[in-house]
DNA sequence: CGTCTATTTGAATGTACTCAAAAGCGGTGG
DNA sequence: CCACCGCTTTTGAGTACATTCAAATAGACG
């Protein structure tokens, strides 16, 4: 059965009833987009926690002289939201686009709340869930202050191993918060090292 | 009664009955911590969370230069602990430290899980209190990667004004992802353009 | 008043950026 | 099958933002 996969996950923190996992599927919205869609774009409210089970996203935020930064990547397992304007329901500051074709499943504000309501036990599971972001958004603030791009870079690879391969190189730069082309330097610098 | 103001705080949130606020009073130890002392240190594993009544903490990491590096300060009505540390109970890869004399009402580890158990609605208000801090360090990210130091210690002022008073300045810096003498330029420099 | 810590100032340096141009790469159509 | 197009990556020269190191100054506290 196609939810299969995150109910998996679900009851790896949390165990749900029959009835409530029922009641869940019945709130769950599949969706697949393709390469190039936005789930979010910045200054409309975001609606929906997306969780990823095939393809990626990324969250960016374009500043006032129009460049990306790329926030995070999201492929397999991870979940994504303009997470501030979700609990708030006012505009967002991000934009969360596919960057490969991506099957999602999504909870929409309302229903995330009344399943709040209805499976108390489902707040832990997205206590849960933000508290390893807010860990591994913490330990990135550390790396870019403590690190050199070329440390970073160099971490990035060790810690998103297939990213690498599979995320255009201008976005793994935007990530890393440099640019493109100091990024390509980089990595001509490695070759040589070698 | 002493422990109101949390209670407030977690009542805006969540609606305690009064026999579950009995059971949470008893678990919530109050500590007082002055100038200097460490919360957490480096390689401990963090057993409690701490919400700050009064005075002031600071979050950092010690690099392999030995340089600190901020990653958050926690006032009145903020919460602090090493996260990471805490929810895997493994050795924290930060410092908590108190840059005033502080009050601290603290949850350890078994107490809190027996408490997101008695009262599954405490879950909703630690859910809520990490939603936010992520928001915030998210946005934090953002600022580090699209303004200049200059545009980021300002920003800074602006979102925590009196903060800019209470905290030494190469603490600032350092929160900041500058160095002190970088950010005492930006001072002299900013006084100038008046 | 002296000591300790925090801040300021200056000169030299370095890391990463900008801008411009060239090269690579994948897909599409003639 | 090759030519062309759009998009991504590379390369280089010049520049800017921020750092390092050293020394001077200012503040806080006993």
């Amino acid at each position: 059965m196609q939810n299969q996969p995150l109910l998996y996950a679900i009851n790896s923190i949390i165990n749900l009833t029959e009835q409530e996992e029922v009641l869940l599927i019945s709130k769950i919205k599949k969706r697949k987009y393709l390469r190039n869609q936005y789930l979010v774009q910045q200054g409309d409210v975001c609606n929906t926690v997306s969780l990823v089970i095939s393809g990626c996203l990324k969250t960016f935020y374009v500043d006032n002289q129009g460049n990306e930064h790329v926030v995070l990547f999201a492929i397999e397992d991870w979940w994504s939201a303009d997470l501030g304007s979700f609990i708030t329901q006012t505009p967002a500051d991000f934009n969360v686009q596919c960057i490969e074709d991506t099957i999602l499943f999504q909870f929409t504000y309302e229903d995330l709340n009344y399943l709040y309501v209805e499976i108390p036990k489902l707040e832990r599971f997205f206590r849960v869930l933000v508290e390893k972001a807010l860990v591994s958004t913490q330990k990135r603030i550390i790396r870019n202050f403590s690190l050199t791009a070329k440390e970073r870079y160099l971490k990035f690879r060790e810690i998103y191993p297939k990213m690498d391969q599979r995320v255009p190189q201008y976005l793994i730069a935007s990530y890393l918060g440099i640019t493109k082309e100091f990024l390509s330097k980089i990595k001509s610098q490695l070759i040589l090292e070698q």
